[in-house]
DNA sequence: CCCTACTATAACACGCTTGTTATGAGGACC
DNA sequence: GGTCCTCATAACAAGCGTGTTATAGTAGGG
């Protein structure tokens, strides 16, 4: 039997996940891919444009889209100045010690 | 033969060179490769290592830090994350319409 | 001259991102 | 129900950056 003592809370978990170098390589990749994933959705809607209206400015396919959507890949450098120079958006990224992220600019 | 006046200058050539898409790309390319192996090359005088001192910082091998230098692919981003965690050196990429460079921070 | 340390380069395998095609699932409309 | 549009997902090939080993070239100390 488990003690209650000796249970963690959800922070506590959390917390070390953070501290475990891989994991938090695992969430500093998603991060960045979820607020590029967040700027082209953005984009889409506020343009009005399908996925696959999207891949024909981008001169990609509509698939290509969806997965910059999902967020599930770290996009490349290559790929994020071909979004910034079709889509006319910039993208500031901050690469520290301690993080690595997308800054928010107005 | 070919008339003087159908020879171009060597700027207007580096502007017609700018000017396409593909070879600016490249341009870009090398260009923050460059920028990234001269902050590694400072970071490495200043505390007075060697290449292989260096590797063994970031756990790598003499090569990988001899390719960082020379500048000739550009750095992935989760390369860029090690070198900053484990040197405790910052990058601050702008990727904008006309560029992609590396910010000078102070 | 020999040896050592340092740097550069080639060669190959591996992993991740991307390019592409095909296909499936869900709605809107007739 | 059938059609069209939209988005998601799988599968595979290709490109690029990286990990690694081996090796060549260069400079300095003995």
């Amino acid at each position: 039997m488990t003690k209650l003592s000796e249970l963690k809370t959800a922070s506590q978990i959390a917390a070390e996940e953070l501290a475990d170098p891989e994991i938090r390589r695992e969430h500093e990749r998603t991060a960045l891919a979820h607020a590029v994933a967040m700027r082209v959705i953005g984009y889409r809607s506020d343009h009005g444009l399908s996925q696959t209206g999207l891949a024909r400015l981008l001169d990609m396919q509509q698939p290509a889209i969806a997965r910059l959507e999902a967020g599930d890949h770290e996009p490349s450098l290559a790929t994020l100045s071909r979004l910034a120079r079709v889509l006319g958006i910039e993208f500031h990224i901050d690469i520290t010690p301690d993080a690595l992220g997308l800054r928010e600019t107005a």
